[in-house]
DNA sequence: TTTGGTTCTGCAATCGTTTGCGGAATGCTT
DNA sequence: AAGCATTCCGCAAACGATTGCAGAACCAAA
């Protein structure tokens, strides 16, 4: 069966289009009987509005772009989650498109977002990203772009981050404050601007506040990858105490190293991670972990983007403060 | 700026709305001359079509609808994940809602799909779902819908599922054949499909072929719970030397308790689960796992989904066979 | 000059809504 | 009976694209 239009309710009742629409959304000028006629016709018919002709018309698609390099990943998931969330709440459907970190795919997923008229995108830039003319674009069309997690370098931009500088810091403290007289850093993709935010401080507060701890810097692009370096470096000759995870995928990997070589935690090795909160759980004792909640950032890039949408404030950046969660790890 | 439309181009070239739709189209009636014309104008202006336009025209959305209790979890993830990827390369976009396992926010969510036209759904009904309504006026708009994961208990519907009796068969019997003597069973909620079919077949093995070794049924409804009914377990009277998971959801809190307690695997305490793969390998030595991959799963639903809309076939009941992943653990 | 065939372009309807404006009908005052 | 509000409703344009059909312009052949 084809679907009911404002036409054959109106056909069938012999009224006019315009009068069905306007009892159906309840305007004053319908008389309460014609409305009700109308409304009961309706629901027999099954009658849900054409969301195409409703945006067409009004020009505003009530759509909200997530784009992302990967869905499968339970940082971006639960952002994601949380954005499709409070979207349904406030009326928005969300698009969500995934480049699989190659330039080529985001760049046609922005244009799929233009096509489809979005009213606010949420982006997760990929590592390889170097040309932003297509965010630009959006922008020209008046379509705010809020940009979460990796971020592009560039001041003049709504951004919301994880506070990576602060994470940094807070996890070299508190190895410090545990009296650890050697520590191995294992940090992820290079060209990640999260990757350097935490990177930088972390080393920085070292050398500040602790100078005589010797601080070796590994990375690793994937979970595997950290495994081995943690394999090789049980092997080397300068041994440490104490193991920092910059993100939930090394952390995998280094316990996974770590369980191997039936290295206990935390006595014979102290681990600390900045994480999403979901891999430190499974083990036991738990990981201590500087949280990075996608869901909370999600939130806050929410009420950033309605607050673009009604054009009440520029949010600029904003920066979701970190917070310690204490495990058995330390 | 406001994004330049057919009409705009045609104004500044002076030529007819239709003419320009059809230069862009390559369509043979425009000569190469006026078609170089507006393509390099389109191009100038960045001209992008109104997708809500030429849906609407169309009568076609390109948008396939996705729903499922949550994003957050590994499994819907990769089906996510796939389904999007294989939309894409199509020329679909794809609409994900969550209904987090509340009926009335399924069917609003239902109403949404509907109200955009959506070409196709694939939907994981929530457990506790118990009026399919909603489904049956996605059929009577003549929109396919594929089940997936937990389907509702009828003939007569397109379905993509695991092979769940077979996974329960498989782990059955491998535990049989490494002559485990007693096993601990602990599956998720009894409401869903997968958990009566993964438990009556697992059962049903132990009774043909070794009705001697006793089994212990137990149910969990999330990693908390497995985690704390394995504690009790392990305290209780009679002991087990093998015990089996039916989810990712409860392997991980299985796994919590038994680090806590200091039980090694596969030397104090066997186990097996059925997984999607991303949790197993956490572990030394991995956990043997029957294998049910949402990323296959996805891949064979879109199939099912494109014949579907090509109304070459009908699918009906499509299962994706059992994969054993051996780990250490068994 | 007429006929016929190509090649190119435009008209206008259509998809399903929304909405400004004007107009008919009704009732109530004087 | 005339004047004037109210109350209720419909006309028609618009949103931005697609497409069947017809028509203009041109050249070549008869």
């Amino acid at each position: 069966m084809e679907s009911s239009t404002l036409k054959k309710i109106a056909e069938s009742l012999g009224l006019s289009i315009s009068t069905v629409s306007r009892a159906l959304k309840n305007h004053p000028d319908i008389s309460a009987n014609t409305r009700q006629k109308v409304i009961d016709l309706a629901k027999a018919l099954d009658y849900e509005p054409n969301a195409n002709a409703v945006h067409l018309r009004t020009r505003n698609s009530k759509l909200l772009g997530v784009l992302v390099p990967s869905i499968s990943n339970y940082f971006y998931e639960s952002f994601i989650s949380s954005i499709e969330e409070e979207g349904r709440k406030n009326g928005y459907s969300v698009l969500i498109l995934q480049s699989g970190n190659d330039p080529e795919v985001e760049s046609e997923n922005l244009k799929l977002f233009r096509q489809n008229r979005i009213n606010g995108l949420f982006a997760c830039i990929s590592s390889q990203t170097k040309d932003l003319s297509g965010f630009a674009k959006m922008d020209e069309q008046e379509t705010p772009v809020i940009f979460f997690d990796n971020v592009p370098n560039l001041t003049a931009i709504h951004s919301v981050c994880l506070a990576d500088t602060q994470a940094g810091i807070m996890a070299a403290e508190i190895i410090i404050s545990k009296k650890k007289s050697h520590v191995w850093a294992v940090f992820g993709d290079k060209q990640l601007s999260i990757t350097q935010k935490r990177m930088h401080s972390f080393l920085e507060t070292f050398q500040k506040l602790a100078p005589a701890i010797p601080v070796q810097t590994l990375f690793a692009l994937s979970s595997e990858e950290a495994r081995n370096h943690t394999n090789n470096l049980l092997l080397s000759p300068n041994q440490s105490d104490t193991i920092f995870c910059m993100s939930d995928e090394i952390l995998m990997g280094v316990m996974k190293s770590l369980q191997e070589n039936k290295i206990s935690t935390p006595d014979q090795m102290a681990v600390i991670a900045i994480s999403n909160g979901l891999i430190p759980k499974l083990y036991h004792p738990e990981i201590t972990y500087v949280e990075t909640s996608g869901y909370k950032l999600a939130k806050l890039a929410f009420v950033n983007m309605m607050s673009c949408l009604s054009e009440k404030t520029l949010p600029g950046e904003t920066i979701l403060e970190s917070v310690l969660v204490e495990g058995g790890s330390l």
